[in-house]
DNA sequence: GCAATTAGTTTACTTATTAAACGAATTGAT
DNA sequence: ATCAATTCGTTTAATAAGTAAACTAATTGC
């Protein structure tokens, strides 16, 4: 049982005061205070302790018009670094960087490994991204992996593209770096990433359309995933309840209709082709292909029954898109939002990706920021920080 | 913002104290010690300042086998008294309860109050609830209102079946009666009190089925509205694309297929009748009518289509259905989780109502409790209390 | 050079928890 | 009947964290 102590308002205090200077910083002991409402002699306490610690560090003073210059504090962020992987079914990407999220190098492999060689296969990809780093005082922070899959306390659950599931990603990858691991499922990486570096609020849902159709739900702040890691599947809701068959065993799923795949495949079998990658299918789609061009329009319908379902069900704050279609077409964003124009859905607030194809490795980021620190990283003046 | 302190240390553990002995007493100073992990001064202190208040008092000693006999302690559970009201379309409903929700009264009248007239109703039904209540130290702790409708912030703001949006209820019958008022839709009621009274679980969905169809939403144990109260309206999403208009303006809204009004609608349309009431159609239901065997094949159907889309979007520890046709045909449970046998659904927690008809009144009286007292309440041993 | 102002530290105090000793109450063995 | 063993609850001294207020430090402008 958590109960009140001493050292929870110790741990609490601290916590909001590296907090606030990290999302906030540089930033001065009075002004700390002033936000916070604790006395001045508490914070420089609390300061003392996180300079002591090497999370803080004193950097020059501010200007001001009039009394003693404040001595300006902030977060030394390249004091360790972050690994942030997205273990996709064709390729995997790793992400370095330092503790504020900023790139420290990017690689891509391509992934041809089985169930029998993936561990090692992470182990050998993680050191040739350890070997670029520079030495820092508290090193590897942390790895978090984006799986294409529901994941559940570290373990992949199941996974429809690749042979991974059950393997022990974490623990392998835990005891070899002696670090702490994370596999999350993308979707749910993906919102947090959005939340962090663009939209800073406490009730979002991450619409991920790639392969299949996920959600990542974030509710007061924080990631939802039931109880086995699978809420957020809306890529198994039923929208049209006589509709096509799903390997599921039910009719009518989203993922039949909206997903990179299920547009993928009409388009492939109407054209006869063998296989079609979503590049070449915006390329037809410029030129003006009917087919595409109609397969764009059931793209958009059932899209925006999703997000016409995601309201009435969740009202958030946000409801972010992030799919390949949406980020090479913008203007399917406006072509959804006008599908979503009736009485139940006046409290729209669709927005596009800020990420884009990087946000499930950024909120791969978050989550050891979050895990390491003990506190919710808001990106301040991030490049890609909306409205 | 909310800093660590003194006063919150002992804010938190007092809550802990008053919350184990509310909802595991009669218990002694020494055993709530072992199960929170405060020492026994610690309990001590605050055990005698909760005495001092009225909140707990002394019972007589346990029967032990060994050493001095403890001192029992048990919640003050009559010193005050809580209303809690259905507003329903046609009838009010007025539930007067201690304060462990234990029934002390309970009124219908029919409704027949206009917008100009139903505060001043209520007051009227308020005080002949109250008139017959003994005098109490703390008095009346709270007013609840289940509205059928939208509410945000103890105001409506879409009710379809009666015109009281946008009433100052809260404000006026706080004024009045000098309590705290709360106004909340009746799916959300309704899942705090199952949550409290029969499935202790931190997340739950309950699904509501009356006119329309909502959802109350509970989310690490805490009741979830959205931005504008607008969450759980699961009756307008879209279960079928190319289906039924709704009045929302989409089409194929899960309210148009599952509801009592469409339901009931479709049987008086078919039958060629005005008006069928619950009653009637379950009776004929029973006697073999086959146009309500069909239409209730048809709830089975589209319900356990709603069932399906809530799992793969929550994902919760328990879903608990309420509606007239499951209440008065108990089977139904077991077709619509016959329904929901898929790779998908393999966690599937279907459960029925606990509290069934006074699922909305117990649900308000909840958060009467969680409001006067600062502690979640979970009924021990109640009448309705589940596995 | 001094008043005014703001930043940050020091000091005395308050309060809540803890650990340990202690007193109280009860059982069972001698 | 008495006393050791046991458990319950209180008392006491110590510790730790926040607060308020006084104090020192640093800077500007008159």
């Amino acid at each position: 049982m958590i109960t009140g102590s001493k050292a929870m308002i110790r741990d609490i205090n601290s916590h909001l005061v590296l907090e606030t200077v990290l999302n906030e910083g540089p930033i001065s002991r009075a002004a700390i205070s002033v936000k916070l409402g604790l006395t001045k002699a508490t914070i420089s306490a609390i300061v003392a302790d996180l300079i002591d610690r090497q999370f803080i560090r004193e950097i020059g003073s501010d200007d001001t018009s009039l009394g003693r210059k404040p001595i300006l504090l902030e977060f030394c962020k390249e004091n360790g670094h972050i690994i942030s992987i997205d273990l996709g079914v064709n390729t995997i990407t790793a992400f370095t960087s330092d503790l504020k999220g900023n790139d420290c190098g990017l690689k891509m492999f391509p992934n041809n490994y089985t169930r029998d060689n993936i561990i090692s296969g992470l182990i050998y990809i993680i050191n040739l991204s350890l070997a670029e780093l520079p030495e820092t005082p508290f090193g590897l922070a942390g790895i978090a992996i984006g799986v294409h899959g529901v994941t559940n306390g570290n373990e992949i659950l199941f996974a429809p593209y690749y042979d991974y599931s059950g393997l022990p990603f974490a623990d392998r990858l835990s005891e070899h770096f002696e670090v702490p691991v994370f596999l999350e499922n993308e979707a749910n990486l993906s919102v947090i990433g959005e939340k962090c570096f663009c939209y800073n609020v406490p009730n979002m849902i991450g619409l991920s359309v790639h392969s299949g159709v996920g959600a990542g739900i974030i509710i007061d702040g924080k990631l939802y995933t039931g109880i086995n890691g699978n809420a957020g599947e809306i890529g198994h809701t039923i929208i049209n309840v006589d509709g096509r068959k799903c390997p599921c065993g039910n009719h009518g799923c989203l993922e039949q209709y909206a997903s990179e795949r299920a547009i993928l495949t009409d388009y492939a079998e109407i054209r006869e082709l063998e296989k079609v990658t979503i590049e070449e299918f915006v390329a037809a789609y410029n030129s003006g292909d009917k087919t595409a061009s109609d397969l764009v329009d059931q793209f958009v319908r059932y899209t925006a029954v999703a997000v016409n379902n995601l309201l009435n069900t969740f009202n958030p704050d946000v409801i972010v898109i992030n799919s390949g279609f949406t980020i090479n077409i913008p203007e399917l964003h406006e072509r959804i939002r006008d599908q979503l124009k009736n009485r139940m859905n006046k409290y729209c607030t669709l927005v596009p990706s800020g990420l884009q194809d990087i946000s499930i490795l950024l909120g791969g980021v978050c989550l050891i920021i979050k895990d390491y620190l003990g506190v919710d990283y808001s990106a301040p003046n991030s490049d890609f920080m909306m409205g």
